[in-house]
DNA sequence: AAGTGTATTGTTATACTATATCAATCAGCA
DNA sequence: TGCTGATTGATATAGTATAACAATACACTT
């Protein structure tokens, strides 16, 4: 499973924009039924497709823009809870993650393993890049323990440029 | 103004309980009228009373919360985009600041300086607190720069008890 | 003091994000 | 089969934020 994770998106970088996207899809519905089967619950049709669609791009995404596009086969819209329970369930199970400063969500690069969130997104061309860097978390530790703080959970999301958007004019 | 700014709540930890917040109030309020005047725009009483608002405590406020003590003199609510308004000249001077994983705003604690953000709140007593940790920003900037990420803006946030908190049971 | 242009505030409507609640259905198992 | 708990459906509503345009206040000139 280790492999399928980093098959795709790599961790720590953003993939170029003409990488295989259709393999990141892949290999995240394939990571996502091990990690289910794993920790013994259900991967249910509902929760698939909405991982799929949160797969869609490297984009975040919205609640409401997943609700669009999940329509029940003869063209239903589904309602909110519907959406936000599978979201639910994906973030409980580490299969996503919440994007704070956007209201959306993107898909864990590397479901399955602990690991602290650390969010790069490009202002330009929209995609976001999950980081694993261990001087950013040694650093927040340390500060953190100076003044005796206990640590729950980390946000971090660093707004800016990519690599890719750097090397040509701005988006369009 | 740099006395004024440290004089309250100090950057970097979480003030004891029963600290004088009056002062931490009057300060903040003495910090921004300077910062307006040295910025040539206009602290108006609106945006004055709404900064008085954000500052009654250490805890992240929404903008909601705000609109339902700021009634106009004959005890008439204002409107949303009264209190969105404020709060995005607050923002905009620097006088305080988002949580984007609370959809709240607090006080900036040394306001006219040029700083990162980065934020610890406490999940039990719900208090916040700004640090300045230039081994965060370090390492961030060297996670940037590894991957040819320009940095726009950083979003740190962490959650978690702080020390006064650990050092009681849990709130009730 | 009156006039003028800009910034600020008021007002109404509406968009966007998220959850509570209860009913219906489904999956796994005694 | 029938039971039990998990999942989904459906409706209503809470919570967060902005668009658009009118009215007012302020600073500055004449």
């Amino acid at each position: 499973m280790k492999r399928a994770a980093t098959r795709g998106t790599r961790k720590g970088s953003f993939d170029r924009p003409q990488h295989d996207h259709a393999r990141c899809i892949a290999d995240a519905l394939q990571s996502a039924s091990m990690v289910c089967a794993a920790q013994g619950v259900r991967l249910t049709e509902q929760r698939r497709r909405v991982l799929e669609l949160v797969w869609q791009s490297h984009r975040p995404i919205g609640a409401y823009e997943i609700l669009d596009q999940l329509t029940d086969g003869s063209g239903r819209r589904a309602a909110p809870p519907t959406v936000y329970r599978a979201l639910d369930f994906l973030l409980a199970h580490g299969l996503i993650h919440r994007v704070e400063s956007r209201n959306a969500f993107i898909g864990c690069s590397h479901p399955g393993t602990e690991h602290v969130v650390e969010i790069m997104l490009c202002t330009d061309c929209g995609r976001a890049a999950e980081i694993d860097d261990q001087r950013i978390d040694r650093a927040v530790r340390a500060a953190a323990a100076e003044i005796g703080f206990r640590i729950e959970r980390q946000t971090i999301e660093i707004d800016g440029r990519c690599g890719h958007c750097q090397a040509r004019p701005a988006h369009a």
